[in-house]
RNA sequence: UGGGGUGUAGUCCAAUGGUAGGGCGCCCGGCUGUUAACCGGGAGGUUGGAGGUUCGAGUCCUCCCGCCCCAGCCA
């Protein structure tokens, strides 16, 4: 609204008079003193009114107001090291424009499931706003990213007719007289778009039936999936690595404050990318999983336990590639040296977030996609759109997906991916 | 979908098989610098549901339901 003034901004308001729109965060008096923590989503800060130095009825009016009540306060910025933030507001006037009932969430403890019944309230609370910002920032710095090297934001669709990747975790919904089914990844259509404008990349929601309760995984989560035209391998792994390396140091850079309240490292966060990623094979991976005492059988896909552990071995982001063939989606393109692997990677961050990104050279050869689709038992027919990519000027190319709320939890240094997304979408959770 | 845990006031937790209690929140009162303020008083409970064992069940047993953690799957 007209004149107002958001709390971000208060610290070059000194001395000045201010109107602040916001909510009450909490209340403390001590009998003729008075202290509004108001919040207005761009932080908190504390209004203090004195007995005497403030009107009656505005003092009278602050001793009414409930927690979460919306309200606008006026008054004059100053610094003072006893405030919480380092400034307060002595406030002049209090204008009340909503008197909250009891609100559920108190100011000590609750429990999960408590809080996520309340979702929509609990991402009022001081934790889960810079949470939110720092998501923000997460998804700005990827456009801003790609956007300056003149890729093309494009989209992919969200009802699609099968699968992409396998056939087990698809959503299905009535579309009309047929089934539907909401996409588990854009890529394949993404490789369709990537033929008409050479790079491109979009950011959506993708949606996974599988049954897992894990602190990793959503039923609904947002990717960031990029393909380019004329890339191969080397060059679909250099994009990630400055990608992931971008992110991280534009949000330090940009949301320290918030990183800083939610008690994130910040130093290791960022010794964590500032030097090059490491690489390893996947043969080499099972090496050092083996010497962790994590034997696991060639051909099988890492764990949580196995991701963690290499995560833990390197305190860097990971590339694991010359992965199986057969553990992988059947569009990957065959190492030339060994068929058996293909030239895709996982890029594996550390502190136990697991994988952030997979991607991967995509087959571009019309005889070889079929032989893989037949051999992954796959229909032909629902797939003959994604065989016209080959017939018609094919070219080497790649692409990846990263995932935004894992990239976001490991940034704010989270226990749990639900808290990386405003309504998270889980097994047994869909309100609200 | 397996394995484990848990369910007591609005909420977070107590209660050797023997009278269900405390913190926070809420209501009333006090306090001129509080930091999830503090101090005094008050209201607030079919102990998730259904059976069972027992003189007696919040507590033990069975089933059901909810929630949490771990694993598989993956981003």
């Amino acid at each position: 609204m007209e004149g107002q003034t958001y709390i971000e901004e208060i610290a070059a308001k000194v001395g000045q008079e201010v109107l602040l729109c916001g909510w009450l965060y909490n209340r403390r008096s001590s009998g003729k003193i008075q202290f509004l923590l108001v919040r207005d989503g761009t932080g908190i800060i504390q209004g203090v009114l004195v007995k005497g130095e403030v009107p009656d009825e505005v003092f009278a009016l602050a001793e009414e107001l409930t927690q979460e009540s919306s309200i606008k306060v006026r008054g004059v910025v100053r610094a003072d090291p006893r405030a919480p933030g380092g400034f307060e507001l002595a406030v002049t006037g209090l204008e009340l424009v909503h008197l909250a009932e009891e609100y559920p969430i108190g100011k000590k403890e609750h429990g999960v499931g408590f809080l996520m019944d309340h979702r929509h309230l609990w991402l009022r609370s001081a934790l889960q706003v810079p949470i939110l910002r720092v998501r923000h920032e997460v998804l700005q710095a990827i456009r801003d990213f790609f956007n300056e090297r003149g890729f093309i934001a494009t989209e992919a669709p969200i009802l699609t007719p099968a699968a992409v990747e396998g056939t087990t975790t698809l959503f299905e919904v009535n579309y009309f007289d047929e089934k539907a089914y909401l996409t588990q990844s854009g890529q394949l259509y993404l490789e369709a778009t990537a033929m008409a404008l050479g790079r491109v990349y979009w950011i959506g929601p993708t949606f996974r039936a599988e049954r897992s309760k894990t602190r990793k995984h959503l039923t609904e989560f947002w990717m960031a999936e990029a393909e380019m035209a004329y890339y191969e391998h080397e060059d679909n792994l250099k994009l990630q690595e400055e990608l992931v390396r971008y992110i991280v140091l534009r949000t330090i850079d940009r949301r320290r404050k918030e990183l800083e309240k939610l008690g994130r490292d910040i130093d290791l966060l960022r010794r964590e990318v500032e030097g090059p990623f490491a690489r390893i094979t996947y043969d080499e991976s099972l090496k050092i999983l083996k010497q962790k005492g994590l034997e696991l059988p060639w051909g099988k896909d890492f764990g949580a336990p196995e991701e963690e552990a290499l995560g833990d071995h390197f305190g860097k982001p990971v590339f694991v590639e010359a992965l199986p063939a057969e553990m992988k989606a059947f569009y990957m393109e065959p190492m030339p040296e060994n068929p058996d692997l293909v030239l895709a990677a996982d890029l594996i961050i550390p502190e136990g977030y697991g994988e952030l990104i997979g991607g991967s050279q995509r087959i571009s050869d019309l005889k070889l996609l079929e032989e893989r689709l037949k051999k992954f038992g796959l229909p032909r027919e629902p797939y003959e759109w994604y065989l016209d990519l080959r017939r018609y000027g094919s070219v080497p190319h790649s692409g990846f997906g990263l995932g935004i709320e894992r990239a976001v939890s490991w940034i704010c240094g989270l226990k749990h991916i639900r808290e990386a997304i405003p309504f998270p979408r889980m097994l047994y959770r869909l309100t609200p």
